[in-house]
RNA sequence: UGGGGAGUCGCCAAGCUGGUUAAGGCACCGGAUUUUGAUUCCGGCAUUCGAAGGUUCGAAUCCUUCUUCCCCAGCCA
């Protein structure tokens, strides 16, 4: 039995070695750390830094996190965990218009659900890139005064066909040669808010002829009158990404920037810029480095946010928690286990080829980790009567059925038996096919952690639909009994007394989408939509599980996981949703 | 088209300072155990590293050319 919670192997990745190598050679071993982000100077006498590198995950918040972000979450925390750093929670709230308190909770809340933390007795390295609006500023004042940067007053349209294109160089603005007494005057007046949006913009001077189009002075700062969710009216000029990402890492005393592929161009001007602020004493060395690696792709699912807010708009779905959503609050109301994806991302791996899992190999990883952690119960998703014709009414004795049947510490259950009880419709043919080994008349099965029974027929409506099902038990056959040997079956059934069972609706998730590449060409991905993603059922449960209590899973035997709905859920009235099946190496017919 | 990246088994992915039979996981195929057709266990699974040349006693690892895919022309991140 694999345990989860024993640490999980760490196989190479290139950024690992990085780090190893990093670490080898004492690369950060002189870097100071004053407790707090700030510029050089702050650092400069402060005790060496007892983190030996400096990771950061920095979402803006302007949204929910989904798979993707789990995959960095795990690299930048696991990274930190696994050489004795630290790793960031930071906010990169950068863009006023476009971001909300409500998604800092909701990114606090799904960081710490996967199970990781940025705060103890020593520091709290919870962030915001707004914080160092100040710093980011004095960045920028210096940057103008050493003739780095410059005010250009062109419209955002005259920019853009300055800028050339992929094969033409572009052209140097009509401003890029202000001096610096005017570049200053006018980024006070920008800052005192003077100029309406869009009247000037802060660009760094580098190269309008670079083949990099980061290069051909990019915007740094712009003019954005709009309140922010934490500095509200405080400022009027707002710091470019390009810009402040970089500036907030060495604030931090970053070590390894991590991000993603399409910021690979970017990296030259992120040292750019870094460079030019600790030539001018902004910054200590040794400066941060980004090191970019491939997103998550998964097939069957969308994981750009821009779809993901059309899925919820257009009502495919109940909201940004629907549990067929690709969210980490989706998947946390769906019953994915936060150890599942810590696996899958341990299983994945890290490199740069652009890539594409397989959902199936996610459903799998939750399956291991579910399959150790989580205790069975029963559950008939689609009951049909059975009758033992020849157990006497009114007659009731408890089965015991394990908890779990890896882990016998965890103990036993009663389990009611009677005369009559549910059992799936599908564990009953009229007619028997080649391998099945359930009940047909006849045959023999095994009622699980009760008797063996043998098929005599069955009773039907009008329309030919099986309304009860017959057998005869085997008295002596009784699960934990000397004759239960006695008989030999293929078939294990499971099975809930109809006296002891109580109904409640089960939802049955299944794939958003009903093709591996929603949306692929030219159409739109809601043409791609499954029909059945969601089927709900009224299923017989077991008595135990009447008072599950919200997020709570099982395994319902022989189908799958289960978690109970924290939303829909009432006390005494589960709801269930199922996270996961059990694989199925028979065949489809059990998926109800 | 300019620039930046990536192409190792169906899907991921080690290895890439050249040197045993090209790790490992998932999937898949056998077989054993099993009161979940689950789990677990055992065995199998790339003469070949996008292609073609070249260097070398020897190359996935070095050189050359070709090829395919991804990213970049927001005052988004």
């Amino acid at each position: 039995m694999k345990s989860v919670s024993a640490p999980m192997p760490s196989a190479a990745n290139f950024i690992r070695n990085i780090v190893e190598a990093d670490l080898a050679h004492g690369r950060y071993a002189s870097r100071r750390w004053a407790g707090k982000p700030g510029l050089g100077a702050t650092h400069a006498e402060a005790a060496p830094d007892a983190a030996k590198i400096r990771t950061r995950f920095p979402p803006e918040p302007n949204g929910y996190l989904h798979f993707g972000h789990a995959k960095s979450i795990c690299l930048n925390f696991g990274l930190a965990e696994q050489f004795g750093g630290r790793c960031h929670m930071r906010f990169d709230d950068t863009n006023p218009e476009k971001e909300e308190t409500e998604y800092v909770e909701a990114i606090i809340g799904a960081v710490r659900w996967l199970g990781f933390d940025w705060q103890d007795d020593q520091e709290d390295n919870l962030y915001y890139a707004s914080d160092y609006f100040p710093q980011m500023l004095a960045c920028a004042e210096y940057l103008i005064a050493a003739g780095h940067a410059y005010i250009d007053s062109q419209s955002a349209e005259e920019m853009r066909q300055n800028r050339g294109t992929l094969t033409e160089p572009g052209r140097d603005s009509p401003w890029r040669n202000r001096d610096v007494a005017e570049n200053q005057a006018l980024f006070r007046r920008m800052r005192a808010g003077e100029f309406p949006d869009g009247a000037h913009v802060l660009r760094a001077r580098i190269d309008m002829a670079s083949p990099n189009i980061n290069l051909r002075d990019p915007a740094i700062y712009r003019i954005r009158h709009a309140s922010h969710h934490r500095t509200g009216d405080a400022y009027c000029v707002y710091p470019m990404y390009t810009f402040a990402h970089p500036i907030e890492d060495a604030l931090e005393n970053v070590t390894h920037s991590i991000c993603t592929l399409e910021f690979e161009d970017q990296r030259p001007f992120y040292d750019w810029l870094l460079e030019r602020l600790a030539e001018g004493g902004l910054f200590l060395r040794p400066l941060p480095r980004q090191y970019e690696f491939s997103r998550l792709n998964l097939t069957y699912v969308l994981l750009s946010k821009r779809k993901l807010i059309q899925l919820v708009e257009e009502r495919h779905v109940s909201g940004w928690d629907d549990p067929r959503m690709p969210t980490l609050v989706g998947a946390r109301r769906r019953g994915y286990a936060p150890q599942g994806f810590r696996l899958l991302m341990e299983r994945i791996g890290v490199s740069k080829s652009d890539s594409l899992i397989d959902y199936g190999l996610l459903e799998d990883c939750m399956r291991e980790v579910m399959n150790e952690m989580d205790e069975r119960r029963i559950a008939v998703l689609d009951p049909v009567k059975l009758v033992i014709t020849n157990y006497p009414e009114g007659q009731k004795e408890t089965c015991r059925a394990p908890n779990h049947p890896l882990k016998p510490e965890l103990g036993k259950r009663d389990l009611p038996f009677a005369r009559e009880v549910w059992i799936e419709r599908d564990d009953f043919r009229e007619v028997s096919e080649k391998g099945y080994n359930r009940l047909y008349p006849g045959n023999l099965a095994r009622l699980k952690y009760a008797y063996v029974v043998k098929c005599a027929g069955c009773e039907k409506d009008a329309e030919g639909k099986v309304t009860t099902v017959f057998c005869e038990y085997l008295p002596d056959t009784l699960s934990g009994t000397p004759g239960a040997d006695s008989v030999k079956v293929k078939g294990n059934l499971h099975w809930v007394a109809v006296d002891a069972a109580h109904a409640a609706e089960v939802r049955l998730y299944d794939r958003l989408f009903a093709v591996s590449a929603p949306g692929a060409g030219e159409k739109d991905f809601s043409e791609d939509l499954n029909p059945d993603s969601c089927k709900r059922v009224v299923a017989q449960l077991e008595p135990s599980l009447k008072d599950a209590e919200p997020e709570r899973r099982f395994q319902f035997e022989r189908h799958g996981y289960f978690a109970v709905d924290p939303k829909d859920s009432r006390p005494g009235s589960p709801i269930f949703n199922r996270a996961v099946t059990l694989r199925d190496s028979w065949g489809s017919g059990r998926q109800t």
